[in-house]
DNA sequence: CAGTGGTCTAGACCACTCA
DNA sequence: GAGTGGTCTAGACCACTGT
């Protein structure tokens, strides 16, 4: 008969869901307001809530939407554009440093990889140094720097007592080494509970762990496991600030 | 009383679920062995299925286990890490491309944030390369890559018809130029239908987007959207390779 | 307190893979 | 066809936020 060609293929409804959100969101909405609650929102499209949370997840991870409970579901600004590594990476400085809040320092002894990547026995003492990196008074990526007692000679005279104090005095020595350069790479994963606490979020949120090998003449001289928001971050490497791609304009295919 | 303080935070069942299988994992699977179906495991935990399915799809979320239908549940290898650039990012070689595929090349125009990036009109052509990266047989990551025809004026007057022949051509074309360095930026997304199809992977699968910009001396050259699996990719910067920390080593906190 | 998102259940059916 | 993971439902209760 003359039924035109009607989703034959089926995909899932929380994925035409997704679609179909995504475009109203284009169009209908502004950056910071609310949606309708999940419940009047899976009504109206005729789903269970489930299928539309799935939904709202997709656009979740894709940084569309910002859900906090009790509150309700708002439309994300786009995503911060976060600088990690610069054109010139071999640099000495501190690269964007000064956007790093140290919380407090320990002394422990490293977690198996961390010591096989400092390349030091799994019993030496390492500085453990919790940073956060705030921008715009929001938490962003929290960190834990990894930086071999034997790495920075000089701070186990000093005696600081632990706190942040004493993060500053290791992350200035380790400064005062004279970086060679960093190694890093880039991955998915899901927040710890402290990490999440930190960042604001639900334990097992998404975020892109960036792992840092700092280099000095003498090898590795720190280690940094840095986990970024993956709702909000966009990691640029390279001085590509002014990359500004966002995620619903790939969504058109060109063909 | 005597009762030693358990679990008074109360954790989501699925994140202590997720928790246990994690140590299971780590103490009584070999890589690729498969995992007792979703509907034992539920039962043996006494938890619904679906609150068993939210635990392994955070470990899924965290390379560590692949699922697939019909097949069954298997535990992953190590995420493999893929170079994306090398220290020196100023190079003009190709980087890893030889490790691109390419499939076939259309001529259209530009997504607008692509050409705004490109910095050229939205209605100027571009040669579209459709590229995927394959590694041990299995596809990495899926591409496209945007090359303005007046990047490459040799090519239109050469006329070879779409197909991996005109894809290899436009790519050849492009080194031709000279290109002077690239930016880069990875964010969190999820594959489109056509990318999910040529990853092995559902439609909405998490995957790392990675926007590059490629520079010559007249401006921006090309833009490429490459999509990889984030299950599966760890990507590196600057000769990282080496770089071995696996995500169940992180889990143990210093303290 | 009312209203929100987060968790959890116990089912059902479907799509896919493989013997 | 048997067995797997993927989708979906219609409820329930909880944790959190604001007023």
């Amino acid at each position: 008969m003359g039924t035109t060609q009607l989703e034959s293929v089926q995909e899932p409804k929380y994925w035409h869901l997704r679609t179909v959100l995504s475009e109203a969101l284009d169009s209908d909405f502004a950056v910071g307001e609310v949606l309708p609650n999940e419940r009047d929102l899976a009504a109206r499209f005729g789903v269970a809530r489930a299928t539309l949370r799935q939904a709202l997840e997709q656009l979740e991870l894709e940084g569309r939407l910002q859900r906090r409970r009790g509150v309700g579901t708002t439309v994300a600004p786009p995503r911060v554009g976060v600088p990690v590594a610069t054109a010139r990476q071999g640099g000495v400085e501190g690269d964007a440093d000064e956007a790093w809040q140290p919380l407090e320092c320990t002394t422990a002894t490293a977690p198996a990889a961390v010591a096989f990547t400092l390349d030091i026995d799994a019993t030496e003492p390492v500085h453990v140094v919790r940073r956060i990196r705030v921008v715009h008074g929001q938490a962003l990526a929290a960190e834990l720097l990894y930086v071999p007692t034997s790495s920075v000679p000089e701070l186990s005279a000093i005696e600081v007592p632990s706190g942040p104090a004493r993060a500053r005095s290791v992350v200035r020595e380790l400064h005062r080494l004279g970086l060679e350069g960093q190694d890093r790479s880039v991955e998915l994963g899901s927040a710890r509970a402290d990490d999440a606490k930190e960042l604001d979020r639900l334990p097992g949120a998404p975020v892109l762990v960036v792992t840092t090998r700092y280099l000095s003449a003498a090898g590795t001289a720190a280690v940094s496991v840095a986990t970024y928001r993956a709702d909000t971050c966009r990691l640029t490497f390279g001085d590509a600030g002014a990359l500004e791609i966002s995620h619903d304009e790939q969504e058109r295919q060109a063909s």
